[in-house]
DNA sequence: TCTTTTCTGTAGTGATCGTTACAGATAGAG
DNA sequence: CTCTATCTGTAACGATCACTACAGAAAAGA
């Protein structure tokens, strides 16, 4: 069985690998299949061979970045308490975003704006993943008030919304050239928050 | 004297705030001249001879954003007090991020990322601009403890990064079509955080 | 009126876009 | 070996990109 033809001359996944920092890069507009098959090593019928379309190789540099660097929000919020997922997920994010050996900031956060994929049907699955993230921490958080780790009056909606908006934030300061440290003072003084954030404190 | 030739056949100003929407909505690169003409109304011939490239178009509508749109940051932060000054930012932004009748979020911010204008000196020139608003906010928060406004501890360069990061995460949140109310709900809640911020609380 | 100057519409420049037709190469199945 | 299936390189497709040559139109200055 399998593989009749001939063989496909190069390794499916490193070639995707290279195409997901390509499109981390530049976005999905702003690559070009020449820019793919450039760095992918590979000729455009090959990667027409081997992957369909660009939506088709983006949507898979997508799954692959969700799966890799994407995954980092969904450990960081495993974490034992409310403060410390929270905390994770910004610093961890922060670090990743100032990465020297991958491009600045989050794939799927800076894929939103500017870029603006034309393709409805891959917009739509863009804002939904933006989505999800909002919807885990948001569970993160209302399973904390469940298991009195919160308060019951704290109002996970808003915090869930404003530690996401500084995520997304992060991106863009990282787009920008912010260093690691810069990042880092950002997270901290978000964390600065968590206690008036979460009604552990209330304002004179 | 003046004006030998044939007359211009449109209003170049109403051209130009035209032109500035098509750039505000899909970006630098995302733009194309047919967009821009169409838009505007006029032929490439007249936009060229009216506006010389399309990088000069960019650059006045830039120019013309930051006299509008961009100019509320400006204004917010004049408010007597720190507090007011990052709070009417915040909302006021929040309030015209999502205004139906111009395109979601801060033009400035979101040709930041995806976007990724090619031009190095109109993407350092928005680097510079974006850096501007980060200064503006850090000078008013210094002004403020100066003026004994703000604690003399008060880590300015934090709560300006911070409240900075959360106004370029609006533009991502707005983009990705958020309502309103949803921005206005963080707002409450970055303001809720104002006195752990400045150091009027201090953490249990 | 006639010249000069500037704008406008038509039409087209070469370059690049995503994508593919085609033929040769290379494998398994018979 | 032959047939079939798949991949690869060359070379090109039509569409669109930013941009402009050119000629005619419309104004001021003479």
């Amino acid at each position: 069985m399998a593989t009749r033809g001939r063989p496909r001359g190069f390794d499916r996944d490193v070639a995707l690998r290279r195409a997901m920092t390509v499109f981390w890069e530049h976005g999905f507009e702003g690559a070009s299949i020449a820019d793919l098959t450039t760095t992918m090593g590979i000729s455009a019928p090959s990667l027409y061979a081997a992957f369909g379309s660009k939506v088709d190789v983006y949507r898979e540099s997508v799954a692959l970045y969700r799966a890799t660097d994407g995954a980092l929000t969904r450990r960081a919020l495993e974490a034992p308490t409310a403060r410390q997922a929270i905390e994770a997920m910004l610093r961890d994010n922060a670090d990743a975003y100032t990465d020297p050996g991958t491009p600045r900031g989050c794939m799927i956060v800076l894929s939103g704006p500017g870029d603006t994929v034309r393709d409805d049907a891959v917009h739509a699955f863009l804002v939904e993943l933006r989505a999800a993230t909002l919807d885990a921490v948001r569970a993160r958080l209302a399973r904390a008030v469940d298991e009195g780790d919160l308060p019951a009056g704290c109002d996970v909606g808003s915090v869930a919304e404003l530690y996401v908006t500084v995520l997304y934030g992060l991106s863009v300061k990282a787009r920008d050239g912010a260093t690691r440290d810069d990042l880092s003072r950002v997270a901290d003084a978000a964390m600065a928050a968590w206690p008036a954030m979460t009604g552990l404190l209330t304002a004179t």
